[in-house]
DNA sequence: ATACGATATGAAACCGTTATCACATATTAT
DNA sequence: ATAATATGTGATAACGGTTTCATATCGTAT
C-alpha cells in the first residue's frame, strides 16, 4: 500500500497524508482521519521514497574496528542510546580492523546513505583526513583526537602518567612498559608518554629491554611478559596500555610463580569488568567510555542540525581504580 | 551528481549506466566508458532511490537486547562477517532489554526498510510471534528455538545436563543452582532441565532451597550466592547458568573464604574469555556463539534468495572446559 | 534462406514519497 | 475597514534510480 491508496482509504488527499507525517498544517478533522485509516490498514511510508526527495535517512553510520570488544561496545551502547532517542537508526560496519573496510565504509556513506557518520578508528592515515574532509555529512571521531574535526577523546597520557606514578610512589625502581602500537595515537603514543612522564619526573631512565610493544589481546600480552621477564634486568612494576594485556601478563606471572604485588606490580587503563576478577584485581585506570559515545552522539547531534564549521574537541577525564596488583607498602 | 548527469558525462544512456550497477547487457565498448567516466566524477548511484524502484534495500536489521555483552558481540561479529562479504550492511536495534523496542522494531522492520531480520531477543511472546509471522522479510532467530521459524540455537539442555554431571561425577553431593530468568527458553528454562536432569540420573533430589533466580550478572551472581550459603544445608557444587554469575559466586566466595574447588565446585556455561583468568580458573561449557551468527546470517541469505517456506531449526553443540573450579580428586 | 535465441540499445513509464505552487480562509494588526 | 499574516488545501512537478518495451543486430541451427 502507497500514500495514494492509503490517502483514498483516508479519505484525504496525499497531501494531507505528506503533512501528517511531516508535521505541516493540517486541520483536526484530517489528523483524526488519518489515526483512524492508519489503525485500520496498517499503513507506514516508505523511508527509502522519503530519502529520495527529501535527502533525510534517519541514519547513522558507526564504523567500528571490532565488536566483541568490551570499550567499543560500550561506547557504542553509549550512540545507540542517544541517537535511538532522537529517532535514528544505526548503520554498523564493523570493519574488523581492515583498513581497506575502513576507507570503502568512509567512501560508501560519502554520499547519501547516511545523515552523519561516528567513527572509532584507531590509526589515521592521510586517505582517512582526505576522506573525512571531503565528507558531505558531519563526521565525528570517538577515541581519537584528529585536528580540524570533531573528536570525543579520553585523557589516555594523564591516565598513564596517573598509574605510573602510582605505582613509582609505591616504591617501584624498575619499571617495564607493554605498550599497544604508536600508530595509534590515544592507546598507542599518548599512553606510551604518560608512562615515560611519570618516569621522567621520578628521574628514572626508561630501559628499552623492558619496553615492548603488544596487540590488543591477552595472549600477546603473555608473550610479551615472558620476553620481559626473561631479561637479565627483572622489573618490579609493569605498567600495561590495556586491561586484557595485563591479564595475560597476570597470567605469565601465575604460571611463573611470580607475585603480584610483592615481585611485580601491575597497573593498566581500561578498568574492564574483568579487572576485578582476576585472580589478583587489577589497578586501571576507569576510562568513561559509554560517556564518549553518548557524549560523541550529542555532538553529531547538534552538526545534523546546523553545521557549525567550528570543530571541536572534547577531552574526557578518569578515574584510578586501586585493587590489589599495586598495593604494596 | 545523478545517474542522468553522468550518463551525459560518460556518452552513454541513462539505461546503459543502470545496466552496468545491475548486470545487465552491456557492450565493452560501453563498459569501458562508463569506468573511466566513474574514475572522473566519483559518481555513485543512490541507494534510496534505487530501493523504491526494486524494493532491494541491501540492509540486514539486526534486533539485540544490549551491546556489550561478550556472546551478544560474538554472534554480531559472525552475523557481519557473512553478511558484509555478500554487500549486506548491518541496521542494528539495540534494545537494551525493552519489551516496547522490540516490538517497536519489529514493526519498523515489517514493510520495506531492510531485505531480512535476525533476532537475538531472550524471551517470546505471544506479539512477538504475531509480529513475525506478519513479516514480509524473512526472519531468522538467533540463541533461541521458536517452532515455525528459523533458528540457529545452542544445545542449552545438554551443556548444563553435562557440566553438571561433571561435577557430580567427581562427588558432588549437594549440588546448587543459580539460573537465569525461566522465561528466557534457552538461558533459563533448558539449562534449569539440564541440570534437574542431571540430578534425576544420579538419584539426587533438588533442593529448593539451594535454587536461585539470577540476573545475567556477576552482582545478581553475587548476591545469590550470599542467599544460598547462608542456608542450613551447604552446597558443594554450584551451577551457574552464565559465566558472569559464576564470577560473582566466586567474588562472594573469596571475600568469605569459601575454597574453590575444595569446598565448592563451581561449573557454568558461556565459556567467556574472562572464565580463565578468575582467580580460581573456570569450568565452563563453551558454545559456539560466533557460528551461531554465521550459521544464521547464512540462513538468511538463502532465505532472502528464495524463501524456502520450511522453516529449520539448527542446533549447535558444546564443548565442556575443564578448569581448577571443578578440579577435585 | 529462414527462424530463432542471445546480445545490445535508448525512450519512456514507473516506484512512493516530498516540495512547490496557486489559492482559500481565518485571525490579527493597523 | 483594510492590510497583513497565519493556517489550511489539493494538484502536480520533482527526486534518482530501475524496469518494461519496442526495436536492432548478430551468430547459429534448421
Amino acid at each position: 500500500m502507497n500514500i495514494t491508496e492509503f490517502a483514498k482509504a483516508a479519505g484525504v488527499s496525499v497531501s494531507a497524508v505528506s503533512r501528517y507525517f511531516n508535521d505541516g498544517y493540517l486541520s483536526e478533522d484530517k489528523r483524526l482521519k488519518i489515526e483512524a485509516a492508519l489503525e485500520r490498514t496498517g499503513y507506514m511510508p516508505s523511508y527509502s521514497a522519503r530519502t529520495v526527495r527529501s535527502k533525510v535517512t534517519k541514519l547513522v553510520g558507526v564504523i567500528l574496528p571490532k565488536l566483541s570488544s568490551e570499550s567499543i561496545s560500550r561506547v557504542t551502547e553509549g550512540i545507540s542510546e542517544v541517537l535511538g532517542a532522537e529517532g535514528f537508526e544505526l548503520l554498523l560496519v564493523n570493519t574488523a580492523n581492515d583498513y581497506n573496510r575502513e576507507i570503502s565504509s568512509l567512501e560508501l556513506f560519502r554520499q547519501n546513505r547516511v545523515d552523519g557518520v561516528i567513527l572509532l578508528a584507531s590509526v589515521f592515515t592521510d586517505l582517512h583526513r582526505s576522506l573525512l574532509s571531503k565528507m558531505r555529512v558531519p563526521a565525528i571521531i570517538v577515541g581519537q583526537k584528529l585536528m580540524g574535526f570533531n573528536c570525543v577523546c579520553h585523557n589516555d597520557l594523564g591516565a598513564a602518567y596517573n598509574m605510573t606514578k602510582l605505582m613509582l610512589d609505591k616504591g617501584a625502581k624498575v619499571p617495564a612498559f607493554i605498550g599497544a602500537n604508536p600508530e595509534d595515537n590515544a592507546a598507542g603514543r599518548d599512553r606510551r608518554l604518560g608512562f615515560e612522564k611519570a618516569l621522567a619526573e621520578a628521574g628514572i631512565e626508561p630501559d628499552k629491554s623492558l619496553c615492548e610493544i603488544a596487540k590488543f589481546s591477552m595472549e600477546s600480552g603473555y608473550e610479551k611478559a615472558g620476553r620481559i621477564f626473561t631479561q637479565k634486568k627483572k622489573p618490579d612494576c609493569i605498567f600495561c596500555a590495556t586491561d586484557n594485556i595485563a591479564a595475560g601478563v597476570m597470567l605469565y606471572c601465575r604460571e611463573n610463580n611470580i607475585r603480584i604485588p610483592d615481585d611485580v606490580m601491575i597497573g593498566a587503563v581500561g578498568d574492564s569488568r574483568m579487572g576485578r576478577l582476576l585472580y589478583v584485581p587489577l589497578s586501571s585506570v576507569h576510562l568513561h567510555y559509554k560517556t564518549a559515545g553518548i557524549e560523541g552522539a550529542k555532538m553529531l547531534l547538534n552538526e545534523m542540525k546546523g553545521s557549525s564549521s567550528v570543530h571541536r574537541i572534547m577531552q574526557l577525564e578518569y578515574d584510578i581504580i586501586e585493587r590489589e596488583s599495586t598495593a604494596r607498602l
